[in-house]
DNA sequence: ACTGTGCTTTGATCCTCCTCAAAGATTTGC
DNA sequence: GCAAATCTTTGAGGAGGATCAAAGCACAGT
């Protein structure tokens, strides 16, 4: 069926996409929303921050779920891959969310590959901290719930996408939603501010490398995006919208 | 609508001790396992405690989210519904599980419909307490983030199998879901203990209600099912786990 | 400026699986 | 017990998208 070329890591550096506001990151995210200054710089003292260029792994698929990631600036692509080697994207995360889900919910095993798509800064923090930190302010614990609920939304939504789109729109609902999350505003139109090739859209959306060109393509002509190697530009979102929603 | 008849033979029966039954059955869920028996006792009291026959709804997509429901018997379908009028099948629920997790979130709205499939008892626990016990006792909270996280991997496994399988290996992951969570064991084989058509597993894999006939009709003349009007039987799980694990 | 590597495009062909259609089987309601 | 409703089966045909193949293009490093 849908086969997919196994990836060679190939260092690049993507040019520095992102501003470097880095205030107190922990006290903007969903998870520690609502912990006392006093607990977040505590945290603070027991986090760790890693920098990363692009293709450095965080974590792999089958290592111990001992650290998570709240992204402090850049972006991390999560993929699954399968027995026989074919590649997922599950999502890509960026600034103020998490990456490690598993360790939340104290899984023994990451289920899945976390890896830098641009320079990014991230803060590590163990699960031991994070497992106490929960137990004693169960609000932290409550956010960790609505956090991992948003997650799984997501998936719904994608599954029920993957199961009744064609192709198409599929590509138009990822390609808006990227847009939407890491999207910044150009005299083009807007850009997803990270590179993302014809195979991580193939990725994204259950199908093949091959079929996202030839659907760009079209879209080009168009009018409607404006795209080129590992690089996507939506310049009608509201056509792109309008085809998204069609039936079919 | 139509009704059908109630299976013998699985039935508990709670009768005028249905109190303790109750808190029997909260006490094994992994949301409040943990918790202690007066904790306990009290959350029965304040639950509520439902009979359904197949085909009562539960909730509905869009409903305000405000309780939740263990069941305690019987089993229960969650769908979605596109804004076109299909049809997803994001789940079946069965006994110590729990239909409604946005209200754990602190949602406003059910994103998904919840009905019965067979005579089944829920225990409904409101938004108001259910929040209330888990900023008390942040065990329970935990408990809820590893609840929803193990749905939330269940939902990559499917997004894996629906980006990256062909049909039958779909089908064939999926009735061997069904058989490990819901299956009963007789002399044909591993039964699927509650009516499943053509169309739930066409809902469930992505697929039209005549693929999965075909498939399950090809299966039967090897001799690797059984199957009938809203009922499948597994006959040699380890030939199905062979075909639904092959290439392609 | 040149070269190698990876990314993208496009054509041609094939094949899963969907759609359309209709009949057969099983259950339910009256 | 009969009719109506619901579910299942099967065939024929077609479409969407995968696969195979090859060339074109952009970028990083030298």
């Amino acid at each position: 069926m849908r086969r997919v070329a196994a990836r060679t890591g190939r260092r690049k550096v993507f040019g520095d996409m992102y501003g470097t506001a880095d205030q107190n990151i922990l006290g903007r995210t969903d998870l520690f929303r609502g912990l006392s200054p006093e607990s977040l710089r505590e945290l603070r003292r027991s986090a760790v921050r890693r920098r990363l260029a692009p293709y450095d792994p965080v974590f792999h698929q089958g290592d111990p779920a001992e650290t998570f990631y709240i992204v402090a600036e850049g972006r991390l692509r999560v993929t699954q891959t399968t027995a026989d080697g074919q590649q997922v994207i599950i999502r890509y995360i960026g600034p103020t969310e998490v990456a490690g889900l598993a360790v939340l919910a104290g899984d023994e095993l990451h289920p899945s590959t976390a890896t830098a798509v641009a320079d990014s800064e991230v803060i590590g923090i163990s699960r031991a901290i994070i497992r106490e930190v929960m137990a004693r302010h169960p609000e932290v614990a409550m956010n960790a719930v609505s956090v991992i609920a948003a997650r799984y939304r997501e998936m719904q939504q994608r599954l029920r996408e993957l199961s009744t789109q064609n192709v198409e729109r599929r590509i138009a609902h990822t390609v808006l939603r990227l847009a939407q999350e890491a999207g910044r505003r150009t005299a083009r139109g807007i850009e997803i501010a990270f590179p993302l090739s014809r195979q991580d859209l193939a990725e994204m959306t259950g199908t093949t490398l091959h079929t996202v060109s030839r659907v760009l393509s079209a879209w080009e002509s168009r009018g409607l995006v404006d795209s080129g190697r590992r690089r996507v530009v939506v310049r009608r979102p509201h056509e792109l919208a309008l085809l998204a929603d069609a039936a079919g």
